[in-house]
Parts: C-alpha cells; sequence; structure tokens
DNA sequence: TGTACATCAGTGAACGCGCGTTCACTGATGTAC
DNA sequence: TGTACATCAGTGAACGCGCGTTCACTGATGTAC
C-alpha cells in the first residue's frame, strides 16, 4: 500500500511548492487510517508515504506535532464537511435535521476510528512545550461542530420537539453522550451494544418529546 | 522524581522473587500518573524508575505490552475499591448511592486522567498480534464496574427514584455519558463546561425522577 | 535575443538518542547428602 | 555438622532499529540586464 517509487517525482512548479503541504497532509491522514495509530504517523514513515525525503517536510512544517495539527485540524475540516451534507440531506424537520447531525458524527467515528481518536484522545498534545503547537491551536477545534449541534437542538425547542430549557447545557450534554458512544466504540474491540444505544442517547440527552 | 540508586537493591529472598512483579507495577502506574502519557511508559523507564535492570523485567513478564495489559489491571481494580469506599460512605438510598457511584467514577477520571485515558483509550492495543496481549485479556477489564452501575440503578427503579424500564441499556447509556465527559477532562486543557454538566448528564441518563 | 544569476523545491548522508530484546553472566541462598 | 551443588533473583554489555533533526548540497526555472 506504500507508494512505490518508480518513478522520480516531478517537481512543483516555482511559487507552487506549497502543494507539497497538502499531500504530506494527506499521506498522513492516509497512515492515521491505514495504522489507526497516532504513534505510526512519525516523519519519516510520511515522508516514504508521500515519495519524498524527510527532510522535505520541514520545508513546510516546523516540526513533528505541527505536521499531526494539521492532520487533526484537517480532520475537523472533513467532519463538518460530512455533517453538512448531512443536514443538506435531511430536509426540514427540526428533529430529523438533529438526529442527522448525531447520526452523522457516530457514523464518522465509526468509519474513521483512527482519525476520531486522534481528534480527541488527546495523544498528540503531551508535546505542548517544546513543540511549535500552542494551546491555542488546540482550544478553538471542535467549535464549528459544537455549534451546528446547538443550533439544531435550538430549532427542535423551538418546534417544540424538545423539552429542554437549555439549549447551549443540553447541547453540551448531548455531545458528551455522543462521544462517549463514538470514543468507545472506535477504541473497543468489540461490546455488546444495546442495539437501539444511539437512539436511546440521543432522545433522552436531546429530551426529545414521546 | 526518579528513585536515586545511591544504595544497591537488596534482593528478594527465594520464592519471593515476585515481589519485584508488584514494584514493576507500581513504578509503571507512578510513571503514567507523572507524565500522563502512557507512551512515556517504556520496559527502560519503568526500570529506571523502580531502581532495577531493564532486563530484570523479562524474569516476570513476557514483553512490554504485558506490562501495559497489568497496568490497566491494577488502574480497574484500583478504580473499583474507589467505587466501592464511596458506596460505602453513600449510605442507604439509591438514588445516593448512584450519584455517589457516579461521581466517585467521574473523580477517579480526573484526579487519575493519565490513567483514565489508558485504560479507554485503547493506545496500548494496536498491538494486539505479535504482543502476549490477547483480546480475552482486554474484553472484561470494565465488566466489575458495569455491574456496580447495574444494580445501583436497578435499587432506584425499584424505589420508584428512577423511571428507566430498561435498566441495563440505560445503565449503558448512562456509563457512555460518564464515560464521554471523564475522557473529555481528562484529554483537553481546558473547556466551558456548564457546571452543573456532571448533575445533567446523570439525572437524565439515569432518568431519576424530579 | 542571449546569458548570468538569484531563487526555489527538494535531496542524501549523517548525527545522536532511546527503545525492546538477547545473551551469557554473577552471586547469594536453600537443600541433599 | 559440613560441604557441594542446584536454584533463583537480578545484572551489564551489546544488538539492531526507527526516530527527529541538521547540514551542505543539487539542479531546474524564472528574471534582470
Amino acid at each position: 500500500m506504500a507508494a512505490s517509487r518508480t518513478t522520480t517525482r516531478t517537481r512543483n512548479p516555482r511559487g507552487e511548492g506549497g502543494r507539497l503541504r497538502d499531500e504530506i497532509v494527506t499521506a498522513a491522514v492516509g497512515l492515521l487510517d491505514e495504522t489507526g495509530d497516532a504513534n505510526a504517523v512519525t516523519l519519516r514513515s510520511v515522508a516514504r508515504s508521500a515519495g519524498i525525503a524527510a527532510p522535505s517536510i520541514y520545508r513546510h512544517f516546523p516540526d513533528q506535532p505541527a505536521v499531526m495539527l494539521a492532520v487533526v485540524r484537517s480532520a475537523f475540516a472533513d467532519l463538518e464537511v460530512q455533517l453538512r451534507i448531512g443536514l443538506d440531506a435531511a430536509g426540514e424537520s427540526p428533529r430529523g435535521r438533529l438526529v442527522a447531525l448525531c447520526e452523522g458524527y457516530l457514523d464518522y467515528a465509526r468509519t474513521h476510528s483512527g482519525r476520531y481518536r486522534t481528534m480527541f484522545g488527546g495523544v498528540w498534545m503531551p508535546d505542548l512545550h517544546d513543540s511549535s503547537v500552542t494551546r491555542e491551536d488546540v482550544a478553538t477545534l471542535g467549535d464549528t461542530i459544537m455549534a451546528l449541534l446547538v443550533d439544531a437542538l435550538e430549532r427542535c425547542i423551538a418546534a417544540g420537539e424538545s423539552t429542554s430549557t437549555d439549549a447551549h447545557s443540553d447541547t453540551v450534554a448531548l455531545w458528551l453522550g455522543l462521544h462517549g458512544l463514538a470514543h468507545q466504540r472506535a477504541s473497543t474491540v468489540a461490546f455488546p451494544w444495546p442495539p437501539d444505544i444511539a437512539e436511546r442517547l440521543i432522545g433522552t440527552l436531546a429530551h426529545l418529546t414521546e
């Protein structure tokens, strides 16, 4: 599955060296998906997978944690895209939109478990000292996704489909439930989940009527 | 904080070499607590911290993952002890017992965040191939804790303090909520949690009355 | 139009490090005779 | 009671490996004159 170096890499034209940056991130995300292990995403393995020499990465990233941050940012952006696609397909029903968001979230975690664990596992963060990644880089990552959820729950409340009286707090609680399920599914081998566990969590935490 | 080797280690008497096994696990747990990073628990760092030579570990564990499994088992046992202590202090009220369990769980995750992430993070599991740790070793780890929660919820139902009609499924949902909160708190730097987020999760997911 | 040159993308070799694991060993101590 | 010996706990040196990072470099290409 690793890129074979049968052809020499054709260099990017002047002024477009930035393209390699994207290729590096793509290769790193690919490694994460294949191995499911953030520790497998090393500068050398990324370079091998992208078909470049390891030092070439330093033209685009100051150090290894910076690459991981780019990977996580890319994964959050991708998750947001998927959620919006699900929203667009969900129609107008406030309840349908909220459920679509939640299920899209769980789907993403299940189909990209390595990414999900990396996004939320904090595995790549302990090196906050002596790396180029700052606290601010990390703090705002999930904000847009939380905003999507808040909006969906508020619409449910407005339509009388949720009895919640505190959209923000209940959204946090709902997200925590989703995260607990998503993370555990992404981390453990097998578990005797009740078949309706997702609906149970969503319905309860969103205070959906009926 | 590392053990200084001013005195030579006094060897364990015959037949009690097994003592070192416990010292190794204790040192490994200590490293996990200090660094918060499962990757920092290497055979060499454990040996340094225990004041022994690295190869000595092989008298007691077949390989490095086996040490991590022992660490995780020890952490689960410790968590159970803490939960039972909380239960004993909680008195007879079914609701008080359930809340004590949940808060004990959250407390443990907050005060031992490195351990908690390792217990549930699956970080040490990817090496299930070519290591001595088997799937079965991993599968049953959290069972006793889940059993404590099921029992507490069933007592609430029997006392009319919970409207749940499916103790098992609702316990799984409750635990998922607890896990989501515990894990996220243990992984992220800071987050604007609603102050009552724990009570909100517990009350909702356990279907407590009022 | 031709040419020297600065710029830029990317490389190959090398560094020092910590790791897991192996190997042959040391030396204290309990036990068989 | 004395002594040879097997057993056991633990060691020191060494291995090969992959890692992040550094350094001086190559060679294509756009640009100034």
